[in-house]
DNA sequence: CAGCATCCGCTTTGATACTG
DNA sequence: CAGTATCAAAGCGGATGCTG
């Protein structure tokens, strides 16, 4: 990116991640570990091949991203984040706070993948009774189960199947994503397709703030 | 811009605010309130005119900004941040932080504005010793003073001169940051061309925490 | 197949000039 | 003051090809 040439903080950041697509890769590493350049492309739906070797060069030469050679056996190149990539985690958070109220539509040619919901899910959800027994719920949408666990006040949200759920929802992302932030009664998820298996008195235990977006 | 067609909280933001001098033109409006065309323009140095009118229609479509016709007897427009657009103040800020090592560089090409520096400084320092009486300082560099004011445990920054202040810093912002940060002791900030008035050892008082890019 | 590099048409940006 | 108009240059998107 051409540098914005101003001694302010801001710009010297956006210098640095302001491009396109630059932020969405390091979302990927933050959300995935370590990916190959595979792995990448599969979460970075549509960018051109060539953008996303240009912005890993960029990147590493920034100190954010560092490529691992792996040996022999693995043929294959690993990307992960240094430290100094790991301080965007905030960064990323303050990202998904204020886009997620942008959720509350999803057009129809939007691209999902499971993961990109997890660092949403542990950020808005609440145990709200943490003193009770531990609750488990599994999601499945996009391209793999999401498994969320009350954990002693706090809502883990991790990819991968839950051993013994005690709720199961399946669906689209959005009706899914308005019953957990309380925005939509399960009739009317369950209206909208989605279909749950288990007890779902255990959505109150875990119902997450969801604020519109307010305007004007 | 072109959305990225996600169904990701972070994809969605960056629809919104990823443009190039989107969150620059925030910024602006963050840091200095309501804002004439002129001024914004004289804040973004570099951005040519078609760009910043583009960007501030897609701010208004968005909700993250207003447009005031100012009555007849001011004969002008006002932009300014809606309630939604504060909501951004948070993400300015990570990107304060996480920008403010690459500070430790100053181009010879990077402009400099003097309400660029008031977020940094009232982000990163504090009053070590809350039970003194306040302190004043007086920062002059760029194009006008900037004041700090120790205010319980806080640091206020404002722009404007300071009423009795304690000590006044004038020269390049770079070592004058460093002076601020600790980073660099009053000799080498003088050594860079940095002139103080008043009693030095108020710096102790308000000190910054300064880490380096920690890359690898 | 993983990890790019190259080419090409299109869109966005930058610089400057001009206008109500 | 608050923009529009114009045009060249840079950046991006999509396809394809190359190399281990």
């Amino acid at each position: 990116m051409r540098s914005y040439d101003e001694y302010c903080a801001v710009a010297k950041s956006l210098d640095v991640v302001g491009d396109r697509w630059t932020l969405l890769i390091v979302r990927e590493l933050a959300l995935r570990g370590g990916c190959r350049y595979t792995d990448l492309r599969n979460g970075l739906p549509g960018i051109a091949s060539n953008l996303l070797a240009d912005r890993l060069r960029e990147l590493e030469q920034a100190g954010v991203v560092r490529r691992e050679e792996a040996p022999p056996p693995i043929a294959t190149t690993l990307f992960h984040l240094t430290p100094r990539g790991r301080e965007l985690r905030p960064l990323l958070d303050e990202l998904v706070r204020w886009g997620l109220p942008l959720m509350v539509e999803q057009k129809p040619s939007d691209a999902v993948r499971s993961h990109w919901l997890v660092g949403a899910l542990e950020l808005m959800l609440i145990d709200h009774r943490p003193h009770e027994s531990p609750v488990e719920i599994e999601i499945r949408t996009g391209d793999q189960p999401v498994t969320l666990e009350s954990a002693d006040g706090t809502v883990r949200a991790r990819l991968g199947p839950a051993e013994d759920p005690d709720l199961t929802l399946s669906g689209d992302p959005n009706p899914i994503l308005g019953l957990l932030f309380g925005k939509l009664e399960l009739v009317d998820a369950q209206a909208a397709g989605v279909s749950s298996v288990g007890d779902p008195a255990v959505l109150d235990r875990i119902n997450g703030a969801f604020q519109s977006p307010t305007s004007a």
